[in-house]
DNA sequence: ATAAACTTTCAATAATTATTGAAAGTTTAA
DNA sequence: TTAAACTTTCAATAATTATTGAAAGTTTAT
């Protein structure tokens, strides 16, 4: 495999595993070609490696850049924008949790804590529905906290936590 | 809030969550419905509870048995099949990290191993994509031990990490 | 102020994904 | 074996989501 048929395999396999994560595979798709680019690329460059339209990119970089992984960079002298991603995977990884922890985990957790807080009215379907909303509430509780925890140790947060989990 | 009103809130919310963890709303719904019921309900309960066709039913309840959070239960006397969800959270979650690392996180981290270990030819593009490729294929895999580790141990596992990590 | 170079917006359209419902299939009871 | 009770399948359709491209908007240089 030569470096055109391993750079179009990882944009490709990355766009697909875009939506895991939360994000569509054309985002996904410029987030990993930014991401393995050795220079700041420019609208029309991406437009071309990709074959998606002007519109599309520019939605997609603009997402991008509120997410806060990538970033507008100005070249002097050149009238164009040129775009970058970040590339340390640790920081990108603490860019989306907290992210997906904002938009999607802390709505939930609301409403789970909202549902079993209603009133007992002594029937066994409403105590179910108390106990397992609640069951869910700490669950989703606790899994967000810790993953917010793992994700802002900057240093080798998963190494370090796998030692101490494993040992 | 009364019982009906919460029920309905905690389906349509958990629907809502389930692309999140990646199944689809109709199978969030049913699951969510199974979850808080007392007891095992038929596809005909199921349908009018969630105003759905029996097609849809029948091919949702399929998936949640493939999947193994929702297991058919035979009422001796009755022609019907009932149905029950997994009840015990922490087992839920085992249930479904381990089928989505199998299912999506397996396959990605095969190709970005495969990638990173293309012949590096000595440009500056190939060395970069052989070491972006790889910091991923790093942090998916011990992200994804780390899941299944943590999932693993089946008593306490998240409140057990906290102490762990937070102190 | 004007025009060239560029970006953004958004209504129209395409692509994808979910849902229906009726026909085909299966199981059970008699 | 037959028929009733039930489930599954799948082609058609609906709903949702992504993409296009051209018009409108913005910025910069002169």
């Amino acid at each position: 495999m030569n470096y055109e048929e391993a750079k179009i395999k990882f944009i490709s396999t990355w766009g697909s595993l875009g939506p895991l994560w939360g994000i569509n595979k054309a985002m996904a798709q410029i987030q990993a070609l930014l991401f393995i680019s050795t220079q700041a690329l420019s609208m029309e460059d991406i437009m071309a490696e990709l074959q998606i339209s002007r519109g599309n990119t520019s939605m997609n970089l603009r997402q991008l850049m509120d997410w806060g992984i990538v970033t507008k960079e100005l070249i002097p002298g050149e009238r164009k924008e040129y775009f970058t991603s970040e590339k340390d995977v640790q920081e990108l990884t603490r860019i989306i949790a907290k992210e997906r922890s904002r938009r999607e985990i802390q709505p939930v957790i609301k409403v789970l804590h909202e549902l079993s807080s209603i009133k007992d009215d002594g029937t066994e379907k409403t105590k179910e529905l108390i106990k397992q909303t609640k069951a869910l509430h700490d669950l989703t509780l606790n899994a967000d906290t810790m993953i917010n925890k793992l994700v802002n140790q900057k240093q080798n947060w998963i190494t370090k936590s796998l030692i101490k989990l494993i040992k």
